[in-house]
RNA sequence: AGGAGCGUAGCUCAGUUGGUUAGAGCAUCGCCUCGACAAGGCGAGGGUCGUCGGUUCGAAUCCGACCGUUCCUACCA
């Protein structure tokens, strides 16, 4: 058998899996009706790459998927991709750019059928990628957000929510993006602390100029459209001058002073400016005092006809400076500070995003609000964390109207025409309009130009992909679905409203629990990201990369260019060569080992590496195995065969059942890493070091009998079968590949692992009598073996070894367990010493009240063994000491449940023993 | 500012309802080419569980305050 190779192993079997159509869902041979089972994919975006959190979410979904279906549900684990509006529109955008092409010359019907183009070039990435994963998806169902089906979901729930007055078109500040020129979401507004400046302007009163209110602001240019100064009303400055009018410097025009609550008075002079067209605090203010809105931009940001003719066209940060100068050169300027401030950014173009007035079609959000509050509530739908339903209510029961008009060419347009005088009529498509309205063929209409926010198809996503408004046999059976697993950040931009808009839909919730996963971070636990360029490609890690690529695709995407230096500098230093090509096993089993509780999870390669040797190492054992049962000269299982399994085979299977059983519950409470442990364990420390080990001279001894090789054999090959379907779910190559070489006799006649059946615990076949035998011998090795490491004693070198003072069941083990033993220390000899009898001076092990003793006798250091046993002794006497402590605590006693005293007794007792034991050693030893 | 999470070995993390001698992997230090595996085996060292208080017979675990850190929400012009 070859080493173990990650990627010679794993794409051939994907390739396989998907064309034998494994993935999708299939009921169990058995005419029982399998249980539908279903997990919706959050659609990645078509035009995108995996990264990271996709990697991480994707293989945790993919565990749940295999598990459920080996448990024989009927499976599905639904694909479909997102057209990402905005991200799509930038990228064709830059396309064309680089062809010297401006979008807006091309025209929009040239430019959707651009990003059609390249969806089609592009969308299969992601796809890729997810196969290179392993993520068992069923891809013959497989949709996207803009596909026909989607497309008349979109249409009718716009319509119907229209009709209802449900959707309605506003005139309202929005989060504006002037480099995209469109509307942006709240979600989509990242605000970070920057420098900047607070500029303190003096007003004039307009019916007394030479008394000035000075206010501050960050924002100068935006002094255009102020339409009052605000003060608070308990403000003894100014209660006096409330009421009457400043008279606004470079224009014309006389705003009021007005009092109002919201005012800080102890902040700067306690007074403001309001702008109502250009900060929504103000807006809200404005509301309140019904002032005049002035818009001063145009929709990329430069000033537009409302201002003084001297300002018209410049671009904000140019009005900013002149208007700055202007009235410096008044007099005006009063002084300016240094400001630390919160500057919002869009997300995605990374400029600074305007509150800007402008037509925005809204969904009334509140009818739809109230259901879906109530269903997390009574339990319909069930967060995993518990706490991230805080983080559900708090965005839902502040919830505002979604604004869900985007100023894009790119996405589902909105199905609302226009007549000439303005009368707004929505439906299907322009014929269905003129009929649903009765308008005649005369009647001339226009389209309304804006498409819908993207989220605004995905939150359909659970039910239009499965055929929703049909009614069709897949809605049936696989909805509600069962899972949604996402990070924390999706829950208000796509989890919230896929509720609601699936609650008012279908009247069903779209899944029944929502797993939120931690997020990945890099080594310092700072988000990953592409902008920051500390991002890793989980593909990376898969494949391998050079350092000086990794480097190079790390400081290809940022959004501040200068950065670059620091960002390759800090890449040199932590992945000085580079990344190895681990595999896609190892980097999943990575991921379910860190899917903890906790929120934050930084990404070490280490861990990788880890699991990649833990991959080599299940290899190994499986070669062993095969080597020992799969040769023809063996006929292991032949017919009629007699087997005999001994108190080793039972009691791996026995460890097995355990294993199973921590699985099981791993599975139900979504702990992947608790999961990965007790595979990892059971694995490595019982099969690996102890099992494989113990079977040896079984298979290789003289004395073995044919029944018991054969009992041996078959427990071997089984156990490992059996172990290859526990751990498939979380690492599908590796075991498949393995589970290919069991023989049939074995595994049955299946074609591949991904349908076979997933181990069950068994009561049966737990056997505490054997736990306790191999326990007993564990303890017999590890002392000698203590012994050995602690003396320098090589294992090649045979030691006498003397069992004292032991029970008759210690002496019934060690006849038992003779020739085990005989392999695992590897004795010089093995005696049993009455109690009454005198041993020789030694080293000594305590197994209970049984000493373990390696005579001296030339082989172990005086001193050596002295301190080893004063080593021992202290400790046993610092344990003694605690226990004894708490025994003579009367309170203690008379509080602490029976059990815990007497457990505490039991210590005391036994420690005594075992000190007086070893200070006898220690006695003897030094009097040599 | 408000909310949440985190703080356990040099590093990355487990530690289930308070009842062990606080664990694992990596790293470190010895020894070992023994017929599955050096991507390995065997052994060892390493922690006053962020700090201070409280509840309790008993606290890494529950409560409070503080410090540090991360995330989210809202931002004072």
């Amino acid at each position: 058998m070859k080493k173990y190779q990650p990627q010679e192993i794993e794409q051939s079997w994907y390739q396989k899996w998907e064309e034998n159509d494994y993935f999708s869902p299939r009921d169990a041979e058995t005419d029982s009706g399998s249980t539908p089972f279903c997990i919706m994919i959050p659609p990645p975006n078509v035009t995108g790459t995996l990264h990271m959190g996709h990697g991480f979410q994707h293989s945790l979904v993919d565990s749940v998927i295999r598990h459920r279906r080996m448990k024989g549900d009927k499976t599905l684990w639904q694909m479909g991709t997102d057209h990402a509006g905005i991200s799509t529109q930038i990228i064709v955008t830059e396309q064309l750019a680089a062809e010297g092409v401006k979008a807006s010359e091309l025209g929009r019907e040239k430019f959707i059928e651009r990003a059609w183009q390249w969806k089609e070039q592009s969308g299969g990435t992601i796809s890729k990628q997810l196969r290179r994963l392993g993520a068992s998806l069923d891809w013959s169902t497989e949709r996207f957000t803009m596909d026909e089906g989607m497309c008349e979901a979109v249409l009718t729930v716009f319509e119907t929510l229209y009709d209802e007055g449900l959707i309605y078109r506003g005139k309202r500040l929005v989060n504006w993006d002037p480099e995209l020129r469109t509307s942006i979401s709240d979600l989509e507004v990242e605000s970070e602390e920057e420098k900047g400046n607070l500029w303190h302007f003096k007003y004039p009163l307009a019916e007394n100029p030479q008394t000035f209110l000075t206010v501050a602001t960050t924002r100068p240019e935006t002094m255009l459209g102020d339409t009052a100064v605000a003060v608070h009303p308990d403000d003894e400055r100014y209660k006096h001058l409330v009421g009457q009018e400043i008279s606004l410097p470079l224009t014309d025009r006389r705003i009021p002073i007005i009092a109002d609550r919201y005012v800080d008075q102890a902040f700067g002079t306690g007074c403001v400016k309001i702008t109502p067209g250009h900060d929504f605090n103000d807006y809200d203010m404005g509301k309140r005092h019904e002032l005049p809105v002035i818009n001063l931009f145009n929709d990329d940001a430069t000033l537009n006809g409302e201002v003084p003719q001297a300002y018209q066209g410049l671009d904000r940060y140019e009005a900013r400076k002149r208007i700055t100068a202007d009235l410096d050169s008044l007099g005006l300027l009063d002084k300016v500070e240094d400001h630390m401030m919160a500057v919002p950014r869009g997300e995605k173009s990374g400029v600074v995003i305007e509150p800007y007035l402008s037509d925005q079609w809204y969904v009334k959000i509140q009818p739809l609000a109230d259901p879906a509050i109530e269903a997390v509530e009574n339990g319909s739908i069930q967060f995993t964390p518990k706490n991230a339903e805080n983080t559900y209510f708090a965005w839902m029961r502040d919830i505002q109207d979604w604004c869900i008009s985007r100023q894009q060419w790119w996405g589902h347009q909105i199905p609302a025409w226009y007549a000439d005088d303005g009368q707004v009529y929505v439906g299907h498509d322009e014929q269905a309009v003129r009929l649903k309205y009765g308008l005649t063929a005369d009647q001339t209409l226009t389209r309304d130009e804006d498409v819908l926010d993207t989220w605004f198809s995905s939150a359909l996503w659970t039910f239009a992909t499965l055929g929703w408004p049909e009614k069709t046999e897949a809605l049936e059976t696989y909805h509600s679905t069962d899972l949604m697993v996402t990070g924390h950040d999706i829950i208000s931009f796509w989890v919230s409203r896929m509720i609601m808009m699936t609650l008012k839909y279908i009247d069903e919730v779209p899944f029944k629990k929502v797993y939120i996963h931690g997020l990945v971070t890099d080594a310092d636990g700072q988000k990953m990201s592409k902008s920051k360029g500390n991002g890793l490609d989980p593909m990376d890690i898969i494949d391998g990369i050079s350092l000086e690529d990794l480097v190079t695709k790390r400081t290809g995407h940022l959004l501040q260019p200068k950065k670059a230096a620091q960002i390759e500098k800090a890449t040199r230093k932590e992945y000085p060569e580079g990344i190895k090509a681990y595999g896609s096993d190892p980097l999943r089993f990575t991921f379910y080992s860190i899917a903890s509780s906790a929120r934050g999870i930084r990404f070490d390669m280490n861990r990788v590496e880890g699991y990649r040797n833990f991959c080599n190492k299940l290899w190994n054992a499986a070669n062993f195995v095969f080597m020992n049962t799969t040769d023809e000269s063996i006929e292991p299982f032949a017919e009629g065969q007699s087997r005999e399994q001994s108190v080793v085979d039972r009691w791996i299977v026995s460890e097995f059942q355990k294993t199973v059983e921590a699985v099981d519950l791993a599975m139900e409470t979504y702990r992947f890493d608790l999961a990965a442990k007790a595979i990892y364990e059971f694995v490595w420390d019982q099969l690996c070091d102890w099992y494989l080990e113990l079977s040896k001279p079984v298979l290789n001894g003289e004395d073995a009998t044919a029944a018991q090789k054969a009992g041996t054999r078959f427990t071997l090959i089984s156990t490992l079968e059996e172990t290859l379907r526990l751990a498939h779910p979380f690492i599908p190559f590796i075991t498949e590949e393995l589970w290919q070489q069991v023989p049939s006799t074995i595994r049955g006649n299946g074609d591949t692992i991904v349908l076979s059946s997933y181990p069950e615990a068994s009561e049966a076949l737990m056997d505490t009598e054997a736990e306790n035998d191999i326990a007993w011998l564990k303890a017999i090795v590890t002392g000698t073996r203590n012994i050995r490491g602690e003396m320098d004693i090589s294992f090649g070198k045979p030691i006498p070894v003397i069992f004292y003072k032991g029970s008759d069941s210690d002496k019934a083990r060690l006849e038992a367990n003779r020739s085990l033993l005989e392999f695992l220390v590897k004795p010089e000899r093995l005696d049993w010493l009455e109690a009454d009898a005198e041993p020789p001076a030694s080293a000594t092990h305590l197994v209970g009240d049984m000493q373990v003793l390696v005579p001296l006798s030339g082989l172990i250091d005086k001193d050596a063994e002295l301190a080893r046993l004063n080593k021992e002794i202290e400790k046993k006497i610092k344990d003694r000491a605690r226990a004894e402590g708490k025994i003579n605590n009367p309170s203690f006693v008379a509080k602490a449940p029976e059990a815990v005293v007497q457990k505490e007794k039991d210590k005391v007792v036994d420690l005594n023993s075992a000190i007086e034991q070893l200070e006898a050693q220690k006695t003897k030893v030094a009097a040599l």
